[in-house]
DNA sequence: CATTGGCGCTCTCGCCGGAGGAGTGCTGAC
DNA sequence: GTCAGCACTCCTCCGGCGAGAGCGCCAATG
C-alpha cells in the first residue's frame, strides 16, 4: 500500500487529477472517453469507467445525471488542492507587475489597491481585511469646534489619522486644551491606550479635576476610534462574479452571494478565522460554513507587520477556479502587502 | 384645442396614464381589454384600440410583438412624469423614520447612510455625490514621521480632517514645524487656499527661505487634499438591482450596469450635471447618454449648504419604477441631508 | 484477474408541430 | 365617433421524437 493515499491508488489519483483539471478548464462534465485520451495512461474508456465508479463511491466526483460525464465534488476539490495540485509560483515579471499596481501612499490606498489587484488578476472578487491598528498612539490634538464640542485628532503609531467629535460638560479654553494635549503627547507617546489608561489612573490625582475629565474623554474616544475602525473588509471586483457562468446561471445563488458581500461582519468572521492559521488557506464550497458560498471557494492568506498577523487578503470565486494560479497570487499579494506596510 | 397638450387630447392622456400605471404595477404588457376596464372611461376595447394605435404612432407606447399588449416607451415615461404624474408627498411619519436613519456623526457617515437609506426605501440603488468641500481651512498641524517625511493634518472649515504625507528636502526641527503651523493658523484660519496662496505670495518674503518651502508644500498638499477628495460617489444597494426582474432577465445589460458602477467617474459626470439644475431631475432610459442605463431611470436631487449646491443624491432603478414614490423620497432625502449638513 | 470491446439502457437537449390564448387591425353597422 | 365581430398573427406551452453522450454490465481475453 505504499502508493496509496486515503485509499486512492496512484492510477485513481492520476485520473482524478486529470478529470478535475479538465473540468476546471472547460466546465463540462468529463466522460470516460475524453478522460482516456487526455490522462496519458494507456487505458480504454471501459477501464476508466471502473475507476470513475470507485471515485464516485468515495465521494470525490459525481454525475449531474445518468449520462453526463462526472464533475468534482467539494471533497474532490479538497483532495485535489491538498495532495494533487502543483502550484507554479509566479515568475519575477508578474510579481513586479503586481507590485507596481500597489499604491503605497497610505494604508487606505494600499489596502484598496491590493484588493483591486487581486480581483483584476484573478477576475474574481478580491477581499482585504484592513490592518488591525497597533494600538499605540503618537500624537493627540484637541481642537475647539464650538463651546462644548471638541474635535479630537489622533495620530496612531502607524501614521494613520483618526478624528472624533466629543461633547464636553464644561467649556475649555484653548490653553487648557493645549496643555492637556501636551501632557499626553509628552508622557505617553508610543504607549497603547490600555497602558495609558492604567498609568493615568495612578498619576491622574495630581491633575486638576476638569483636566481629568478631558483626559478620560479623550482616552475613551481614542479607544473607540481604534476599536471601531479596527477591522473592516474591502471588497472589489464583485462584478467579475457576474461574468462567471458557474454562478451567474442561477440568479438566486448570485443574489445570496451579493447579499453576503453587503453583510461585512459575516464575511469578516470567516476571514478572521483564517488569520489564525499561517500561509494560504482554502475554503471549498460549504466548508466555510456559509450557505451562500456553497458554490464558491475562498482562498486567503494572512499578512503581517513585524512578524505579527494584522489582516487577511483573499479571493472569492467559484469552486471551479484555476487554483494553481489563484493560490500563488493570493500568497504573493499577502507578502507584498506585508513588506509595503513594513516600510511605513 | 384647450384640452390638448403636445397633440394629445384628454382621453388619450387618461388612457396613457392608466396604461403606464398598470404596467408599472405588474410589468405585463397592457391590452385594450384590460385598459377598458381599469381606465374608468366607458369605452369598449375596440375604441381603446384606436387610441392606442395613435399613441403608438406618436411613439409613446410600443408593442413587444404583434399580439402582446403595449408597453410604455422612454418617450411615454417622459410624458408621464412630466405632465401626468401626481406625486403624493411622504407623510410626516415616513419623513421622521427617514430622518432617524441618517447618521449625523460625521460627513462620511452622513453620506453613506443617506445612500443606504435611499436604497433601502426604494429597493433600488442609492447614490450620493459627496459634498464639495468648502475650501476654507481651520487648523493645520505638522507632525514629523521620520527625517524627511512629514504628516500634514488639515482640519477644514466644515470640521473634516484630512491628512497627507509630504516629503521635504531638508529636515525640520519640531519647533520649526510648530512655528510654521502657528503662522498659518494664526494668520490664515478661515481663508480658502487660494486666498492663502495669494496673500502668502506677498508676505512670504519676510520669512526664512526654508520656511517658505514648507509653507508652499503645505499649501500644495492642502490644495490637493481638497481637490482630490472633492468629489466621490457613494453607491449602495446595487444588490437590489439583481432582484429587479426587468434588469436581471438579461445578464449582459446587468453586467454593463455594474461595470458602470465601478467606473465612478462616468457616473459622477452624470450626477454632476444634475447638480446644476435645481430640484428633482429625472433621466429616463438613454436620456442620460449612457448606454448601460438605457433600461434604467435615474432620479436625482441636489443638496446644499448655505444655499450653495454641494452635491447630489439619487436613485438608479429600472425605467419601470414607481416614480410617484421614488421622486418624493429622493427629494426629501436631499432636503434632510442639506439640513443635517447645515448643523455641523 | 485486470483489461477491454460490445451492447443495451438512460438521460439530456434540440427540434418540430399543434393547441391554446391573448390581442390586434379592420370592417361594416348604428 | 363608437362598437361588435371576425380573421389574423404571434407567443407560449407541451408532447413526442431522434440524436448524442455516457454509463453499467458482461463476457471474452491474455
Amino acid at each position: 500500500m505504499a502508493n496509496e493515499t486515503q485509499g486512492l491508488n496512484e492510477r485513481a489519483q492520476l485520473l482524478l487529477k486529470a478529470l478535475i483539471e479538465r473540468y476546471i478548464a472547460d466546465g463540462q462534465p468529463v466522460g470516460s472517453r475524453a478522460l482516456s485520451k487526455l490522462s496519458g495512461l494507456e487505458l480504454s474508456p471501459a477501464s476508466i469507467r471502473n475507476v470513475m465508479a470507485d471515485l464516485e463511491d468515495m465521494g470525490f466526483i459525481a454525475s449531474p445525471h445518468t449520462s453526463a460525464g462526472r464533475v468534482p465534488t467539494a471533497r474532490g476539490y479538497r483532495f485535489f488542492v491538498d495532495t494533487l495540485l502543483t502550484v507554479k509560483p509566479l515568475d519575477r515579471i508578474e510579481i513586479n507587475q503586481l507590485e507596481g499596481q500597489l499604491q503605497v501612499e497610505n494604508t487606505q490606498k494600499l489596502v484598496t489597491s491590493a484588493s483591486h489587484v487581486l480581483s483584476e488578476l484573478t477576475r474574481f472578487a478580491g477581499v482585504v481585511v484592513t490592518p488591525r491598528r497597533s494600538a499605540g498612539f503618537r500624537h493627540i490634538e484637541f481642537l475647539k469646534l464650538s463651546e462644548k464640542r471638541l474635535l479630537l485628532i489622533l495620530v496612531t503609531a502607524d501614521g494613520d489619522v483618526q478624528n472624533r467629535i466629543i461633547q464636553t460638560e464644561k467649556s475649555y479654553s484653548p490653553s487648557e486644551l493645549t496643555e492637556a494635549a501636551n501632557i499626553l503627547n509628552r508622557n505617553y507617546a508610543g504607549c497603547s491606550f490600555e497602558d495609558i489608561r492604567r498609568r493615568v489612573q495612578a498619576e491622574l490625582k495630581q491633575l486638576r479635576e476638569d483636566m481629568t475629565q478631558l483626559m478620560t474623554a479623550a482616552l475613551a474616544a481614542g479607544d473607540q476610534a481604534v476599536s471601531e475602525s479596527a477591522e473592516d473588509v474591502v471588497i472589489s471586483g464583485e462584478v467579475n462574479l457576474l461574468g462567471v457562468d458557474d454562478l451567474s446561471s442561477n440568479m438566486n445563488k448570485l443574489r445570496e452571494l451579493f447579499n453576503l458581500f453587503e453583510h461585512r461582519t459575516t464575511l469578516l468572521q470567516l476571514l478572521d478565522h483564517s488569520s489564525r492559521a499561517q500561509g494560504v488557506q482554502i475554503f471549498i464550497g460549504g466548508e466555510a460554513g456559509l450557505q451562500p458560498l456553497d458554490e464558491c471557494s475562498v482562498i486567503t492568506a494572512p499578512y503581517e507587520v513585524d512578524g505579527k498577523v494584522v489582516g487577511t487578503v483573499g479571493v472569492i470565486g467559484p469552486t471551479r477556479m484555476a487554483y494553481e494560479r489563484v493560490i500563488p497570487i493570493v500568497d504573493i499579494t499577502a507578502k507584498l502587502l506585508s513588506s509595503a506596510l513594513a516600510q511605513r
